[in-house]
RNA sequence: GGAGACGUGGCCGAGUGGUCGAAGGCGCUCCCCUGCUAAGGGAGUAUGGGUCAUAAGCCCAUCGAGGGUUCGAAUCCCUUCGUCUCCGCCA
């Protein structure tokens, strides 16, 4: 959500930051709309204020018996009321159309980041690992997992429909591994407290986070009015909504284990082979919550996290920061971290670690005390560390061997029972 | 799922239609007193918004949230969320 006040002061800055994302200019239409609402609030609370003190003056003429006073009041009263009501009906007309106007409009790009239309404007920062040569065509991971018997989509679909799968034996443990293995990583070296947060949420947290109500679409939602979250993001980040933090309890580091729901609308026809892009899918999460001088280190600190699981899984990737045509609704910046994928000769997206800045604090009511009398709004980043599915598929692939088995990575030896080759 | 109770400021807790943004206590801040890690006295101590110089002042709103009744609501009514108790059910 964006500060209305800070538009006022300064429209010509938002303007500018939303060309970047290739949007027309906003501000005259929002300061219109905050013009006309201010105008009539102040119509408005003038009859208040008549009207409270009639009302007053009503009481006091009661109390001493003077029923002739008390009735010119209340005609006085009843004049107040109707321009209250009337005003009303304006400022919530014209509110609601601010409001969806503000709440529409994405987050400001860093000044930092690269200017570009879509993804492939996207700028690679860096690679790491090489990618491994093979004296044997790399099968897809599908393929891989489909003749060990222990990846199954048909089984899923008969369920579930297209984008599900079922996972057994040595792959459904590997899940569980890779999981385990992220969530100590994440404790344990990386100061992110482990929660295990609801997987329903209400609207409002989704709009807390800026999935709503935008990218309605792309969620799934019970007949309850709940949503599935598409992103542990959703909840943990919504766990501070509301809410005065401490300023000495920050950065509060928070990670969570959790599937993820996308109805992946709008994505018909892409990836639709494999694991790559599925309904359902687990994912470590990573969330922070700072203060505003310290988003920027710590944006850089939750993109090491993330990468510290790729390296000692032995996957090659690359780091690349998204340019602004590219960059997520609720983002000032964003690194993805690209895994490479043998059977499809590039680097696939494995994580995204964005600082959403004050956002989505905006949105949900966040803040914390910079000093007394001083309630600011905190900053929230997030990122995967990583997405459990897709690491199963780079597992899968980087370390299969030509008779079709699997090789575990030493980091997970010590997760998967016994186990070192698949097959 | 059934029956009932409750939801007030940082905390506890009064308040059942008017002068209540809200008594009192605790906590916190400042001052005074006190020759001292105590006691006492005094003052202050919510949030959002409008006006405005992002001052002072004035004004509006907020007693879980939303709506209603009324000249007037923390107080009455409805809806909703949450908490608690009992019963039922269940992993």
């Amino acid at each position: 959500m964006h500060d209305i006040k800070a538009i006022r002061q300064n429209p010509e800055i938002y303007d500018k930051a939303w060309a970047r994302r290739g949007l027309e200019p906003q501000t005259i239409t929002i300061l219109d709309k905050d013009k006309l609402v201010r105008r009539a609030l102040q119509v408005q609370q003038e009859a208040e204020a008549a009207r409270n003190k009639a009302s007053k003056q009503i009481g006091a003429a009661m109390g001493r018996g003077d029923k002739e006073a008390a009735e010119t009041l209340k005609t006085e009263v009843a004049g107040a009321k109707n321009v209250i009501a009337m005003m009303g009906e304006q400022i919530d007309a014209e509110k609601t159309v601010l409001n969806d106007l503000l709440a529409a409009l994405p987050n400001l790009p860093f000044d930092d980041v690269p200017d570009g239309a879509d993804e492939d404007a996207n700028v690679d920062i860096r690679k790491h690992g090489t990618p491994r040569t093979f004296d044997f065509t790399p099968k897809a991971h599908d393929d891989l997992g489909e003749a060990l018997e222990m990846m199954d989509f048909e089984t899923a679909a008969k369920m579930s429909g297209s984008r599900f799968v079922v996972l057994s034996g040595k792959l459904a443990r590997m899940d569980r591994a890779l999981s385990a293995f992220m969530l100590d990583i994440q404790t344990e070296e990386n100061g992110y407290t482990e929660h295990v947060p609801p997987f329903l949420v209400w609207p409002q947290a989704l709009f807390g986070t800026a999935q709503l109500p935008k990218f309605e679409d792309d969620q799934f939602k019970t007949t309850t009015g709940h949503y599935l979250i598409p992103t542990a993001e959703v909840s943990l980040t919504n766990i501070v909504r509301e809410s005065i933090i401490d300023a000495d309890t920050l950065p509060l580091r928070m990670t969570a284990h959790t599937p993820c729901f996308r109805s992946e609308a709008g994505s018909a026809g892409r990836d639709t082979k494999g694991m790559i892009r599925q309904h359902q899918f687990n994912k470590v999460e990573l969330v922070s919550i700072v203060k505003p001088e310290d988003s920027a280190a710590e944006h850089e600190r939750m993109l090491g996290c993330a990468e510290e699981i790729l390296r000692r899984l032995e996957l090659p990737y690359k780091v690349i920061e998204l340019c602004t045509g590219d960059l997520g609704f609720g983002a000032r910046k964003t690194y993805d971290l690209e895994v490479w994928l043998p059977s499809q000769n590039t680097y696939r997206e494995i994580s995204s670690i964005s600082n959403c800045g004050d956002f989505q604090a905006r949105r949900m009511n966040a803040r914390y005390k910079h000093a007394e009398k001083d309630n600011r709004f905190v900053h929230t980043l997030n990122g995967s560390g990583l997405a459990v599915g897709r690491t199963l598929v780079a597992v899968l692939e980087n370390f299969q061997n030509q008779d079709g088995s699997i090789t575990i990575p030493d980091a997970l030896l010590p997760y998967m029972g016994g186990v070192k080759v698949i097959k």
